[in-house]
DNA sequence: GGCGGCTATTGGTTAGACCATACTTCCAAC
DNA sequence: GTTGGAAGTATGGTCTAACCAATAGCCGCC
C-alpha cells in the first residue's frame, strides 16, 4: 500500500514520512479544477461576464488534457456557473446561477426522491405561499394589483370557452409570488408548480366547476391584498391552498 | 449551407427532402445523452440504484465516442441524478438527488446571485422558519424536544467554555426545522445556513452576549413547543430572528 | 478453511487530430 | 466610400486509440 508513487496523478498529496492517516487522494482531477475555479468565483477573484481562458490555455494551466478540463467545465455549466459559447471570442464565461436553473434542481428532488412524499410537497409549498401574504400585502403596487386583477379577467374568460387550465391557475400563484419582491422566495416557489401541477392534473375530477371556485377564490384574496387585509389575505388563501392540498391528499401520494 | 452532410455527428436528425423549418441541430450530443436519460429516470424506466450500461457500452448505443458519453454522465452526476463507482461492476448508478447537493444550488444562488441581498435571504428565511412553528408544535415527540433541550445545555456549556460559536446557533435552527418531519422544508432550509453564517460572522461585535441571549431565546422557545404554545412560539420565534435579521441590516447587504 | 495474489471489468486520463462555428479582416465590386 | 463576400483565425465539439488505476471475484496455495 505504499509503493514509490505509480503514476501521474494530481492526488494525495504525497508524504514521505508515513505520518498517520493522510487525506486519501482526491481522485478525479475534474474534480478539483471544478472546485478551484469555484473558489475563485466565490471569493470574488473571478466575477460575471468575465472569461476564462480558453481550454486550451487551461490544460496548461492546470497541467491536465483537455478532456479533464472539459469535464470540469461541464460540471460548472451543470451547476450554473459558466456558460460555453463556441466559435471565435467564445470559452467559458462567468454567469451568476440562475433561478431556473436551481429551481430545476429543486423540482428534481421535489419529483424524485422517493423520500419526499406529495403531501410534504404540498405542505411546504403551504408554509411559504401563506408566509408570504404580509410581505405581499406590504409591498404590491396599484399596478402589481391590477395586473392580478387583469390575470383573473382572463381566467374567467378562459372558463368561459372552456380553455382554463391549472397552468393558468399557476401563473396566478407564481405572480402573488413575485409581489413580494424577493428574489430568494421566487426562486424557492418557482419550482413547486410543476410537481404541483401533475398532481393535480392526475387528479382532475369536477375541473370546471372547481376552476371557477378558484379563480372567485383568487380575485377575492386580491381585493384583500388591495385593501392591505392581511388577516382577510391570509385566511382565504389559507382555505384556498388547503383546498387543493386535500385534493392532493385523496389522490394519494403518488408523484 | 446544405452541403453533402460534412461529417460524423448524430445531430440534426437529417431529412434530405428539404421541408420546411426542421428542428437545427441539437448542438452538443453530449446534452441530448443527457435529457434521454434524464427522461428515463422521470419515466420511471430507470430506477434509483439501477445501474446505467458501462461508458463503452454507451457508446455503442448511442453511437458517440466515449468523450462524450462522459461529459454526458458529469452532467447528470453534478445534478445529482447519477453517482459514478470506479472498479469492477463500477459504472453509473442511478441515485436520488440529496438534500445536500440540492442545497449546494441553492446555495451558491443565494450566495453568488447580485440581484440576491442579504436582506432578502434573511426575509426568505424568516418565512420559513416562522411558517414550520405550527408544525413543529404539532408534530415535535419528547424525544425530539429532550434532544432539542439537551443542544441548549451544550450551548450553555460552550459559552461557559468561551467556545460558543455561530454553527452551534444554526445547528439548533436546522434541528428545529428538521422537527417539521417534512423532507422538503429540510431541504429549503438547510442552505440558508452557510450564507446567514457569513453575514453574521462578519458582523459578530459583542459576540458573547450575544450568543447567551441566543441560547436563553432558544430555550424559551423549545419550553413553549413543549406545551404545544403556537402563538408564543412563534413569537419568541419571531423576535429571536428578527434581532438576527437586524443585525444583518446594520452591516449592510454584502454577503 | 482461510488468505493472498491473479484477472477481468470498468472508470480516469492522455495525446493528437479533425470538424463546426463565429468573429475579424480585408479585398473587390459597385 | 460603402457594401458584400471571401479568407483567416480562434475556439469549442467530437473522435480515436491507447494506457493507467481501482475494484470485485475467482482460484490456487498453504
Amino acid at each position: 500500500m505504499n509503493q514509490p508513487r505509480p503514476g501521474r496523478a494530481a492526488n494525495t498529496a504525497q508524504r514521505d514520512t508515513d505520518d498517520l492517516f493522510n487525506p486519501v487522494s482526491l481522485a478525479r482531477a475534474s474534480q478539483a479544477i471544478v472546485d478551484q475555479i469555484r473558489e475563485l468565483i466565490q471569493d470574488g477573484q473571478l466575477r460575471a461576464g468575465e472569461r476564462l481562458p480558453s481550454e486550451r490555455d487551461l490544460c496548461d494551466r492546470f497541467g491536465v488534457s483537455r478532456v479533464t478540463v472539459r469535464e470540469a467545465l461541464r460540471i460548472l455549466e451543470a451547476g450554473g456557473l459558466v456558460t460555453v459559447k463556441v466559435g471565435a471570442r467564445g470559452g467559458a464565461y462567468i454567469t451568476t446561477p440562475t433561478s431556473d436553473r436551481i429551481g430545476r434542481g429543486i423540482e428534481d428532488y421535489l419529483t424524485m426522491s422517493p423520500s419526499i412524499t406529495a403531501v410534504e410537497v404540498t405542505e411546504a409549498r403551504l408554509v411559504l405561499e401563506l408566509g408570504i401574504v404580509p410581505i405581499v400585502c406590504e409591498r404590491a403596487t396599484e399596478e402589481d394589483i391590477a395586473r392580478l386583477l387583469a390575470m383573473c379577467d382572463e381566467a374567467d374568460a378562459a372558463i368561459a370557452d372552456g380553455t382554463y387550465t391549472m397552468e393558468m391557475s399557476a401563473d396566478f400563484h407564481i405572480a402573488v409570488a413575485r409581489l413580494a419582491h424577493n428574489g430568494a422566495i421566487e426562486m424557492l416557489l418557482g419550482p413547486f408548480h410543476r410537481p404541483m401541477l401533475t398532481s393535480l392534473k392526475a387528479a382532475r375530477e369536477a375541473a370546471p366547476a372547481m376552476g371557477k371556485l378558484g379563480v372567485k377564490e383568487h380575485r377575492r384574496f386580491v381585493h384583500a391584498v388591495r385593501d392591505r387585509d392581511v388577516p382577510k389575505a391570509t385566511e382565504l388563501m389559507k382555505a384556498h391552498l388547503e383546498r387543493t392540498a386535500a385534493r392532493v391528499q385523496r389522490t394519494g401520494a403518488g408523484h
